[in-house]
RNA sequence: GCCGGUGUGGUGGAACAGGCAGACACAAGGGACUUAAAAUCCCUCGGACUAAACAUCCGUACCGGUUCAAGUCCGGUCACCGGCACCA
């Protein structure tokens, strides 16, 4: 018989959208599920094979949920809205509105090919004003609140282009179109304050199913310490404040470090005698991101203030203030008290300029030759009050005593930075404020939403460094909205991470007028019941929408703290090379090729069986011949159909087996074993030389998640129903009929295999050992030995510990 | 550098909670069918030893440890991947 899938899957295509078979249903009774994937931002490049992988995997999910009896809502949209369509935009003169209308026409094309049960009645485009309104709402209640606020942040500025880069298009401190020197410039930016919620995005983590490494992450990025600051007065008579995590090592404290942005430099210029030395430092440093400032352990640099001191509050000593870039303004207070001892940075730092490293906590080499870092549970020596304590019970005692003494705090710190939110950019929502000289920063009314994007005539970065919207004077200019005076609109527009911030609630309501999402929609589908997504996405995107979720929240406009009740990642595909897929590596594969070619079913198949979900795997286009093969076995099933309506006993525990193993599998996203077990049990059908219809039914319901189409196309022409996902009934399988009778142990003598045997499957201890210990190879071991001790796992092995 | 992860045959990968390493595939080799090829079906397939089988020994990046038993747990090393806040 021959499968031709392009007939067959054109034609489930078709039945499926003109039936609406995957719309979400409005009022149901039923209990919801809501399957969720990161919506793809529709480059130009057109999908890679990448991108189905965790598209099937949900897919797989809902589809199996549906079968299941749930009301399953598994949406998709564009995350529309970026730099790499403004770049193309300038590049070839076409309007970033009409590059991405083609871009999702494409995307869309090609995910359609691949039969994902998407629900396309609610299909969003951030980039839509009718969706883009509730981005700006949102972003006006931030406001509102006091946590959207505005602040001098330092930007890359390139010298040639006068424009600003993003991060990316800065390669090795140099522009990347045109290869000028970057540096950081400052510019006063909207910002939100993501730190606000710092400890209930740690907390809440307790509330939700995400895997481990996705929780630490979060954590670590978010990296809540609780230390004390500590004032340090200067010889200037003023104060320098610092944090840190160890005050119990402050006697150690032999000089301090300031980033080259610290306001005190500025204050003490007068009396900083090397002061030219110190502005050249601040020149240089201005030229690197945090990231080469804090990378490596390369070479510290520093410059020492010549003129000013600071002294030690707990001994009175005056040590050195140091420039130093590796501390950044961003952390902490700007500032740092350097303990040489205990640092490997600071040790380094200390060698280098020749400073007294002073060893306070005990049980180090040398201190001289390394630095002791590993001391969280030393005692503390050459400590005056605190000596002898542990550094527990001193970093206690050191507080009582800043405290006491007026010269310090307990204090929380976190490394989560707030979140700049501005960008000097045209394709991006734009930020609905208004300036107005007399009232300051002003919200435009909620009724005057969506502020649309004006169309413009060039959308390049102005020579300012403004966004191309300030170029719009009749756009800028305006009224305000407090006292209807002369005002300017901002210019600039929100980063790509706005729209995607809050997605996921859209889709439960997606033509709403009134509200981002009808109360009624978001208490039926909230939460997400699961979301994948890239392990790249969770620092920034996760936590960020998180964030505006827990917003959201707090004002009463969706009824639960967290967004996502479960969390997966899938791994990235490969190209066959190896390395990531890439248009300059030359190794990117286009699923429509492999559509045409093999199907979509096989197609669907193979990203699934290509291996762990979760890692990373390489393409391998002759291993898709497997999977096509697959599907052609299973379609040939109909020549060796015969009647009976239950399992044959033959195939009994096979088949419940695999209706347990494939269903359990989804659920933990081992689709690759799942489909091994259909594999598997297609090889036991193949041994038993024909299939009844029962057989044949169970078998294509169980494959249907993966291989969609085949499967109603064979359910269909041997007339078993009405159709697999009108039926919506998943096999059960019955625990007592997995087992087999009798089972294989292993025998093992010191832990070394000596026999495979044969045992009834209910075999007690001493039965399994009784047999165990008549195996005529076993006996050999045995000989003139002294059995220890005899252990039994049931089934699975027998090992007897023996010693001469 | 810091945070998180990964490392198993020729290849992709499997191995419940510490209990038979290599399931299921791919590739390769041999055979059947065929005038022939493709397709399909059958057999072999980690290494050493062996004519072969049995048996035995070695083997999950590397070094060491815990245990009756380690791919799995612990300590260290190396390599690679993701993230590092304006790519998405």
């Amino acid at each position: 018989m021959k499968y031709d899938h392009k007939e067959v899957e054109a034609k489930w295509q078709k039945i499926w959208e003109e039936k609406g078979c995957f719309h979400a249903e409005e009022n149901s009774d039923k209990e919801k599920f809501y399957a969720l994937i990161e919506f793809p931002y529709p480059s130009g490049q057109g999908l890679h094979v990448g991108h189905p992988r965790p598209y099937t995997a949900l897919d797989v999910v809902s589809r199996k949920k549906r079968l299941q009896g749930y009301n399953v809502l598994y949406p998709i949209g564009w995350d529309a809205f970026g730099l790499p369509t403004e770049n193309y935009a300038i590049k070839n003169h076409i309007h970033p509105e009409e590059v991405t209308k083609k871009n999702v026409a494409r995307f869309k094309k090609q995910i359609q090919s691949l039969g994902i049960s998407f629900d396309w009645s609610r299909e969003i485009n951030t980039t839509d004003p009718d969706y883009y309104k509730w981005t700006q709402w949102i972003f006006l209640q931030l406001f509102k609140k006091g946590l959207a606020y505005k602040k001098e942040m330092a930007v890359n500025w390139c010298t040639s282009c006068k424009c600003v880069l993003a991060n990316e298009e800065v390669v090795n401190g140099v522009c990347e179109r045109c290869g000028s020197e970057v540096v950081r410039r400052v510019k006063s930016q909207w910002m939100l304050k993501i730190t606000e919620y710092a400890d209930r995005l740690i907390s809440d983590l307790d509330l939700v199913d995400y895997p481990p490494r996705v929780k630490a992450q979060q954590i670590n990025w978010i990296g809540k310490s609780m230390g004390a600051e500590v004032d340090f007065k200067t010889t200037e008579g003023d104060i320098l404040k610092i944090y840190t995590t160890r005050c119990d090592t402050l006697f150690g404290a032999t000089y301090m470090v300031i980033s080259p942005e610290h306001p005190c430099i500025e204050k003490w210029s007068s009396r900083i005698k090397n002061i030219d030395e110190v502005r050249a430092y601040q020149n240089e440093a201005s030229k690197k991101s945090d990231f080469e400032r804090t990378e490596l352990a390369k070479d510290k640099t520093g410059v020492m203030l010549d003129g000013v001191k600071a002294i030690n509050p707990v001994n009175n000593t005056e040590i050195p203030i140091f420039v130093s870039d590796y501390v950044l303004i961003s952390y902490g207070t700007g500032a740092i008290m350097a303990v040489p001892a205990h640092d490997t940075r600071d040790w380094e730092f200390a060698k280098k300029f020749d400073l007294p490293i002073i060893e306070v906590v005990k049980g180090g080499e040398d201190v001289q030759k390394e630095a002791f870092t590993d001391c969280a549970t030393g005692v503390l020596v050459n400590s005056g009050f605190i000596s002898g304590l542990s550094v527990e019970d001193a970093k206690k005692k050191m507080i009582g005593w800043l405290t006491e003494n007026g010269v310090g705090t307990a204090k929380t710190n976190f490394k989560l930075r707030d979140w700049v939110f501005s960008r000097q950019r045209y394709w991006g929502e734009p930020i609905p404020i208004v300036h107005c000289d007399k009232c300051g920063y002003v919200p435009i009314p909620e009724s005057e939403l969506p502020l649309k994007l004006p169309m413009v005539d060039s959308y390049e970065p102005t020579d300012t460094g403004e966004s191309p919207l300030s170029k719009m004077t009749d756009w800028v200019e305006t009224t305000c909205p407090h006292c209807g005076g002369k005002a300017h609109r901002e210019t600039d527009t929100m980063p790509q991470w706005a729209g995607s911030s809050w997605y996921f609630l859209r889709y439960m309501d997606p033509h709403n007028d009134t509200a981002l999402a009808g109360k009624e929609a978001l208490e039926y589908w909230s939460p997400v019941d699961w979301y994948n997504g890239g392990m790249e996405h969770t620092t920034l995107h996760l936590l960020y929408s998180r964030f505006w979720h827990k917003f959201l929240y707090d004002i009463g406009v969706v009824p639960t703290p967290e967004p996502y009740a479960k969390r997966t990642s899938h791994g990235m595909i490969l190209g066959s090379d190896g390395g990531k897929m890439s248009k300059s590596r030359g190794n990117v594969v286009n699923p429509d090729d492999i559509v045409e070619q093999y199907g979509a079913d096989t197609m669907r198949l193979y990203e699934m069986f290509i291996g762990d979900f979760e890692k990373a795997a390489p393409w391998n286009e002759a291993s898709i011949r497997g999977c096509r093969r697959f599907v052609e076995r299973y379609f040939n099933l109909q020549t060796k159909l015969i009647e009976g309506n239950t399992i044959r006993p033959e195939l009994e525990s096979a088949f419940h087996r695999t209706i347990k193993k494939v269903g359990e599998d989804i659920e933990n996203i081992k689709f690759n074993t799942a489909i091994a077990a259909l594999m598997a049990l297609m090889n036991d059908i193949t041994e038993a030389g024909s299939i009844n219809k029962k057989e044949y039914a169970i078998f294509s319901i169980l494959m249907n998640p993966f291989a969609p189409h085949i499967t109603e196309e064979v359910w269909s022409t041997m007339q078993l129903g009405e159709g697999i996902i009108a039926e919506q009934s998943w096999p059960v399988y019955d625990e007592s009929k997995c087992k087999e009778n009798e089972i294989e142990i292993a025998v093992q003598v010191n832990g070394k295999i000596r026999a495979k045997l044969m045992i009834p499957a209910d075999a007690d201890q001493s039965t399994a050992i009784e047999i165990a210990k008549n195996d005529s190879n076993v006996k050999k071991s045995l000989e003139n030995m002294n059995i220890i001790k005899e252990i039994y796992v049931k089934g699975r092995l027998v090992n007897i510990v023996v010693k001469p």
